[in-house]
DNA sequence: GCAACACTTAAGTCATTACTTAAGTGTTTA
DNA sequence: TAAACACTTAAGTAATGACTTAAGTGTTGC
């Protein structure tokens, strides 16, 4: 449970707004490098460097045909991140249930 | 929708082990500094380095009374987070579903 | 009052990150 | 076949991150 190296480098990869912008991009298809790169005021080598940290995360996938590099989106470690916070934010409702309780049930005893 | 600083700070401070560690302690219920650190095999420091990254993102607040500091989660970061994933991915599986939904409809066209 | 306690500040180190420019490699098109 | 295209590699730089130790501040218990 401790030292989960794939939420490291998941929540790594999304705390670069470059590099939400390319799941942005590609949570709605399939797109090439130089189409993640258009919306980038950034150098392609840059961007191929985000993509680097994306693949790496196991958040994204690509594959050149030819010459040109199609990425896609691979949903199973977004979903992994997402469950970890939702996790968390059961634990926290969860208390905070038993504390309203705890407070209704001691309401008028003293 | 670009530049959200908030998302930054906020997956920045969970990129962390440590400081996902903290995070899930206090879902559980608030803590002082010392009890954050007890299990980090890490410099009191260390600890409150971490900490003042988590309360950067708006994902911790504390406050100190007398002499002991309590953290607390603050949940609207952590929501915030969960819905910017859960967003992408049910844009992800829209388009998988037209996509069936198109192949479905051409599947005996030629 | 004074020692133990619970942080807190400061400062230093080493690694990693987010870029850049320059110079490639292999593929396609005219 | 030569130029344009779509990356790709390499190398350098400035800033940020994740620690550390040493020394400090204010609070509490004896």
């Amino acid at each position: 449970m401790f030292r989960d190296a794939n939420l490291d480098l998941a929540f790594q990869a999304l705390a670069d707004p470059s590099r939400r912008a390319m799941v942005d991009r590609l949570v709605r298809g399939p797109a090439t490098v130089s189409e993640l790169a258009k919306p980038l005021a950034m150098s392609l080598p840059g961007v191929m460097q985000h993509l680097a940290v994306l693949e790496a995360s196991g958040l994204v996938i690509s594959e050149k045909i030819g010459r040109t590099r199609t990425c896609r989106i691979e949903p199973k470690v977004l979903t992994r991140a997402e469950h970890w916070i939702a996790e968390r934010r059961a634990l926290w409702e969860r208390r905070l249930d038993r504390l309203g309780q705890f407070l209704e049930d001691t309401k008028d005893e003293d």
